[in-house]
DNA sequence: GATGAAAACTTGACACTGCCAAGATAGCCG
DNA sequence: CGGCTATCTTGGCAGTGTCAAGTTTTCATC
């Protein structure tokens, strides 16, 4: 069912899906259209449709593939230096490099939010934010696990979609990543 | 023909401003059209567009009234309580009562974000927002002042949207309220 | 290798959208 | 009363998502 040679484009699922991905990344989801996607593959205005189902089924695949992006990124973080603090940073880097597939994820009433493979990619990337909390220094960790986690993601989180809105104030420079140390830094002390 | 409809609708802008806020509520953002809100109005498909010049119009006017009632929200926790904490308690309350303009506010690229009136509500609710950081109780004052005002707009507003978006982990009961006050205790010790 | 089924894609249509230009109507002020 | 302006209507254009039906290619099986 997946790719083995389709005759005329060789993979357009593979090639809506990026398109698609840049669409929204110059224009954000409201700018990306079916018809203007065939355009740019070079095929017919109904032919990504048939890929997909439908525009939610597209950006069904975009949101699969970025909580796939994100959960590599944070158990990645968490392996590379173990600390907690760190994969709250990946967190934010993800969210900037990423936007496209961040500003999909979580705007749930524009794709199948319940989709098998968008839940299992899901649970991999909340697996591995919290899979970090335990190695946090001292008196944080004998707090209520789940809400440190809860703590912790909604400040990364709020901090990233802040950052992509435009809305922090100046005075933090321009580079999110060190900016988001710091903020993190308010929450847990640095080890 | 005896008709019982006046031409002129009398109060048509704010008709229509009411019926785009309670369709995002039911629908999402994009779930509103100005032609739908024309028929709810009971008036033809471009009246609205003579209100607001175009669709980013009616939302500009949305955004402004959400940051009027949102720091007026804040302001009324920050005299009453004296509580930074509580502060951002009322900035969650806030987006959930009046998530249709939390929703707009926070995706500029719908509105005309620099919109005069948009700028002038937006820093009114900003200074609310920053203004109890010196009332905090003890070391945290003492820390760079945009700092943790960053991580508290951060952590607020993170939870806000993932509370919105359905994110969060079962297990946080269904009051967001009480839930919000237990995870800004995280950040900062009840007083 | 031929053949039939299935997958990939095209074509055409429908209802809907935002926006624009031009006309009709109502209230208001001299 | 007569103009004037804001308000609203009408009609049209280009664009969209989605559906149904047809066409072309690939693949599996005989």
């Amino acid at each position: 069912m997946t790719d083995v040679r389709p005759y005329h484009h060789g993979d357009l699922r593979q090639a809506v899906l990026a398109a698609a991905v840049a669409a929204i990344t110059e224009a954000g989801t409201a700018g990306v259209s079916l018809r203007e996607l065939a355009r740019r593959a070079g095929v017919s205005h109904a032919a990504p449709a048939h890929h997909f189902g439908d525009k939610a089924g597209l950006l069904t695949a975009v949101a699969a593939e970025g909580y796939d992006l994100l959960a590599n990124a944070l158990t990645d973080a968490q392996q590379r230096t173990g600390s907690f603090r760190e994969v709250g940073v990946a967190y934010v880097r993800f969210a900037i490099e990423h936007r496209a597939h961040f500003e999909v994820m979580y705007r749930p009433d524009l794709y199948h939010a319940d989709d098998p493979v968008v839940r299992a990619a899901r649970g991999r990337a909340a697996d591995a934010l919290y899979s970090g909390i335990g190695s946090l220094p001292d008196g944080r960790a004998g707090q209520d696990v789940r809400l440190v986690g809860v703590a912790a993601w909604s400040l990364v989180h709020g901090f990233a979609t802040l950052w992509l809105t435009g809305a922090l104030p100046a005075g933090l420079g321009d580079d999110p990543e060190t900016a988001a140390r710091a903020v993190a830094g308010i929450l847990f002390r640095a080890p």
